[in-house]
DNA sequence: AGCCGTGCTGTTAGCGATAACAGACAAAAG
DNA sequence: CTTTTGTCTGTTATCGCTAACAGCACGGCT
């Protein structure tokens, strides 16, 4: 920095003016200065801005499973805004559900001197994790505990789950089974939840849920077992890999979809309009949730703190080849 | 720090070297040290630590479009690893193709003074900006091209497209068809290249291949062309989930698979083996790439240059029930 | 006794930027 | 013509840490 100050004939100071657009500063002087940082090929140093100023321009994602669907679109989608508005991000993946690796992942971030946090951890003992964090830091969390007094977004799961079964219900079908994601996590509690309202507001019967892993095998084994259910004639699950481990299962069963039995997913993913059949599913649209996120911490990182507390998305059913009305026998 | 030091009764030095590890402190004094920093809750300021030392314990990523499954999954290898080591990862992402936001990217990430680079940006233009890189900063390649004087880490490709031809050819398949990736993509290159060896080596016809841009839909949309021809006997697709898209076209217009049609994929994503019918595809084992991409990269961080300088990692068939012999008559 | 090497600790000087204050000069106000 | 105000630039201190050097005590050697 010194050398381009010699360079052009400044004090280092003025050079850093020019850098961080300080009105106060001859539009001629402006010049040279520049002029001297294209020649030398200056880039400055953003260890020493950060020393200086205290903050990084970086901003902190924790993310549960990125190699899922959901939680990699939304690092994405976050990414790139964040990018587009002058920050970097840092990525801390967690693989195991527990406080402790959560924890771990959080003070590396603070460590690291982060401008603000997001959170994809929608589990429920996530909660008490981020009620230990350093109050200074904004904290923004998708998916979490609604009842935390930080910003959250997310996708109405309850709503989704209802408009899924809501959907089975008003084609003539008894009742409707679930497959449910891991109950630790909030979303797949959610969609229970929705489901189970949804079959308790016109009086269907609640069969106990089938759990999975959102893995499209853990669905597949969930399949086995349901093909084997004589009565049956709708399903919800609760995601589209899990959905598509039970349309193989049907299949290999030899219980049709839709003629026999009906399925519902959740999320969209772009490839269950391809499936055998096309898939009935529940669309989350996961783009926006990672920018809602990123607009919401940045609006906290500028100190307006005043806009919406909670973001919530509207998910939206999307019906495909998979479902159909009851058989009338 | 001198916080630290004033409560143990030391210099703020001696606080630094029991940071660091330094064999010169006398386990009294550390004890102490390390008790002080206990009490007091004292975190090293990262940013300091960078400016005095020049390291800055990061690691960049350069990803192309993270939320497919293979960039998506070294991604998270990368990342995993990179924790255990010690390191953050930085991700900068680009979405398009051009050598521009490639080059910015890069830029971004020397910038911020990251210890070192792994390029997952697979595209024949990334050459050219790589070679515009400060020598000074150990860069890993993935998929890149092996004429670099860089290291890389690539999964055979060339060696994938011919298992998985060769084993059409083996069933009695007169010629395979075949659906590319984008052409920019040097993995596409690379199994268009492997599909063509294979069909030449036994004078086997070599029709055009169709181009997708890897998603089921791209896929899809070559699936409907395929349908139409009457001769079709066995395509070779050059991702799972366009793979998806063609078993889908193929289906719907009545065409059987394996019975009137093999279909072969590529990358064994954890949900083709539920497709209907399950896939046979490629399996690369993208973690393992991710991981050894990380190894490497350490080994150049530490001055290791002399260790392997490229390695290819082999993929493996993996037979299900989307091939069999053609028909007989 | 004197010298030297070794183990431990403290002092000083940066790393490369920004912040706060100070000074020079020109234009506007009294 | 002096005073004030405002625009522009330079000087100095500081962020929190590590590197290099210096110093001190101690034991073994000649």
């Amino acid at each position: 920095m010194s050398d381009v100050a010699e360079l052009a004939g400044f004090s280092h100071q003025t050079v850093s003016r020019v850098l961080s657009g300080h009105p106060n500063v001859r539009p001629h002087t402006r010049a040279r200065v520049m002029a001297a940082i294209q020649e030398l090929g200056y880039r400055p140093n953003l260890a020493a801005r950060a020393l200086a100023t205290g903050r990084t321009q970086t901003l902190g994602v924790v993310c549960l499973n990125s190699t899922l669907y959901g939680p990699a679109s939304m690092l994405y989608a976050i990414e790139e805004a964040a990018q587009a508005a002058g920050y970097w991000v840092t990525t801390a993946s967690i693989r195991a559900f527990d406080r402790t690796s959560l924890r771990k992942a959080i003070a590396r971030l603070v460590d690291q001197k982060v401008d603000g946090i997001v959170v994809i951890a929608p589990l429920a003992s996530a909660r008490e994790v981020l009620d230990e964090l350093p109050g200074d830091i904004p904290v923004v969390t998708v998916e979490g505990d609604s009842e935390r007094s930080e910003a959250l977004v997310r996708v109405d799961q309850v709503l989704g789950a209802r408009l899924a079964t809501e959907h089975l219900l008003a084609a003539g079908h008894k009742t409707v089974w679930h497959v449910a994601g891991p109950p630790e996590w909030l979303d797949a509690q959610g969609r229970v939840a929705g489901w189970r309202a949804a079959l308790e507001a016109v009086g269907a019967e609640v069969v106990a849920p089938l759990t999975g892993d959102w893995s499209a095998e853990s669905g597949y084994k969930a399949g086995q077992l349901l093909a084997r259910i004589g009565e049956l004639s709708a399903v919800f699950v609760a995601n589209d890999p899990m959905a598509l481990g039970v349309l193989r299962a049907l299949h290999e069963r030899g219980r049709r979809v839709p003629e026999d039995v009906s399925v519902v997913g959740f999320d969209d993913i772009p490839e269950s309009a391809y499936y055998t059949p096309p898939l009935t599913t529940v669309r989350q649209n996961f783009d926006e949730v990672g920018l809602k996120s990123l607009q919401l911490l940045l609006d906290r990182i500028a100190g307006r703190v005043d806009g919406s507390r909670d973001v919530v998305v509207a998910p939206e059913l999307v019906v495909r080849q998979s479902t159909a009305a009851p058989r009338s026998d």
